[in-house]
DNA sequence: TCTAATCTCTCCAGTAACAGGAAGGTCAAG
DNA sequence: CTTGACCTTCCTGTTACTGGAGAGATTAGA
C-alpha cells in the first residue's frame, strides 16, 4: 500500500500520515526501491486508532500513550483509564468556560438592537 | 506610563503589549528619549478593550474590526451585533461537538473497570 | 558617586498539529 | 514517448502569543 491507499484506508490526510511517522508517533514504514512509503494493515489499524484518539481530542503525547497502551498486553485497564479520565475533565473545564461565555454573549447579542444606531450595549460591555 | 506599568493597567502581559502594537492591532505607542515606549490613558482603554474582547475568544481579526467600530462614533450597532453573533454562533458549534465528546468519551470511561486487567472498553473502541 | 538591581529594548526561537506549495523523481497507460 | 498521477524532501505559514539572550537605561541604596 503506498501512502494514498494508506490515507484512505486510515481517514487521514496524506500529510499528516508522514507527519505522525515523522513525530514518531507511528513506526517509520518500509520503503520501496524507489523510496515510497509502504503500509500494511499493522501499521493502518494504528494510524485508523490514533484517528480515533485525536478525534477524542487526546493530545499527541496522549495519543503516545494510548498507542503504548494498545499494543501492551500487559496493560492495565486503570492506566488507560487515568488518561481518559484527565481528557474527559479537560472536557468538562471547557464545557464550563464555553457556558459562561454562552451565558455573557448571548446576553449581550439579545440586547443589542442591530440597527443603524451606534449604540451598543456589546460595545459598552467591552469598552 | 512605562510598558509594565501599561501591562498592570490593562491586565496584559508586557509581551503581549508589545505583541498588539507589532501587528498593528493597536497604535504603536510614543517613545522616549531612550526609546521606551509610553502610554496614555486613551491606550490603556484600547488594550484593556482588546483583553475584554480576546476573552470572549473573539480573533485578532475580529477585535482589529471591534476596535475599529469602538471607535467609529459613525458606527451601526447591527455591525457589531453581526461580529458578535458569528462568534456566540462558533460558541454554540463548539459546545455541541464538546457535548457528544463527552457523552461518548463519559460512557467509556465509565464502562471501564479501571483495573490490573488489560481489558478495556476505551481500547477496545479505539482500536 | 559607584554599583547593583530592575527596567526596557530588539531579535530569534518555540509552541500544537498540521497544511500548502515548490522542485524534482517514479510509475502506468495510451 | 509522453502525459498525468503519484511520490519524495524541504521550507514556509498558521494562531496568538511566550521565553530567552544580549545589551542599553534607569533608579535606589551605600
Amino acid at each position: 500500500m503506498n501512502i494514498s491507499a494508506a490515507s484512505k484506508a486510515s481517514g487521514l490526510p496524506v500529510k499528516t500520515v508522514r507527519y505522525y511517522a515523522d513525530i514518531g508517533l507511528v513506526e517509520a514504514p518500509s520503503r520501496s526501491e524507489a523510496g515510497y512509503r509502504t503500509y500494511d494493515n499493522v501499521a493502518i489499524r494504528k494510524l485508523v486508532f490514533v484517528r480515533r484518539s485525536r478525534a477524542f481530542g487526546f493530545s499527541i503525547e496522549d495519543c503516545r500513550e494510548l498507542l503504548d497502551l494498545y499494543q501492551d498486553q500487559d496493560r492495565t485497564s486503570s492506566e488507560v483509564k487515568r488518561i481518559a479520565s484527565k481528557r474527559l475533565q479537560e472536557i468538562e473545564n471547557k464545557q464550563r468556560e464555553l457556558q459562561s461565555l454562552h451565558d455573557e454573549l448571548a446576553h449581550l447579542v439579545i440586547s443589542c438592537r442591530g440597527d443603524h444606531m451606534p449604540n451598543c450595549p456589546i460595545i459598552d460591555y467591552l469598552g
